[in-house]
DNA sequence: GACACTGTACTAGTTGACCAGCACAGTAAA
DNA sequence: TTTACTGTGCTGGTCAACTAGTACAGTGTC
């Protein structure tokens, strides 16, 4: 059973995904398992089937799951190889999160922080220092 | 001199903001210096007073700077200690960003997962929320 | 007091993220 | 073919973030 906290700032889409992701890093859900139709979650879920397409959609980009036009949604091939380095990404967020909290920052901040640290490195050609 | 890249998802105040910060802990200012007044640097990039204003005070609010009005606005005593610090977060960041890359995930995913972690991540009263 | 500077506060427009509503299209079984 | 499921695509509403416009208020010098 899927739950949700809605709440702002934490957008549905994400909460679907990130439970799908964690059960197929868990094994509680294997390549060629069928996943709950779009309408089927959203019903159980209490959201537009819309929303559950946009979490799907990202999975499916993801390669952890596929989606067949008339079909259904299913767990990939090779989907738990793709969660499980996900999941050690999540530590390292947690690391992250815990050290900006230390220093007193605010989610804002430190979410500049990581958006500024990916435009320098998508561009190693200029370090992004302006002084 | 100051200078901005204008692209969405770039928030000039943040720019504003990161800049002073970046002087101040290389030492280019220093306790008691006086930074431009928000006038000024609004005409020097062409941005409304008030974005200047907002990157004034988020700094204000990190003890990074001082705002007297009327007066004008000066880096805070103490000021660069609070700013290597994040320095170093910024450095984190970079690593956070590295690993997120590898992984192949969008720059969305990856603030996705910062998101996730500042939430599930103990909530010891509130992030010092500014606006 | 007049003036030229300084920061402050309120309001509004633009943009994007998120979510919902609804019509459309593919698949499979009776 | 019909029916009941599946996913897809378009459109619009709501909300928050960001930026701008404009008026207000404090400070210092003449």
């Amino acid at each position: 059973m899927f739950e949700l906290k809605r709440d702002r700032g934490n957008p549905v889409y994400l909460q679907i995904q990130a439970q799908i992701e964690r059960r197929i890093a868990s094994g509680a859900l294997c390549a060629g398992d069928v996943l709950p139709s779009v309408r089927t979650l959203a019903k159980q879920l209490r959201v537009n089937p819309n929303t559950v397409v946009r979490a799907y959609r990202e999975l499916e980009f993801r390669d952890l799951v596929e989606t067949r036009h008339g079909e259904g949604t299913f767990v990939a091939a090779g989907a738990e190889k793709q969660a499980q380095p996900r999941a050690l990404l999540a530590e390292r967020a947690r690391e992250f999160v815990h050290e900006a909290k230390e220093l007193g920052l605010t989610k804002e901040q430190a979410l500049a922080a990581v958006k500024s640290a990916w435009r320098s490195s998508g561009k190693p050609g200029k370090s992004g220092q302006v002084a």
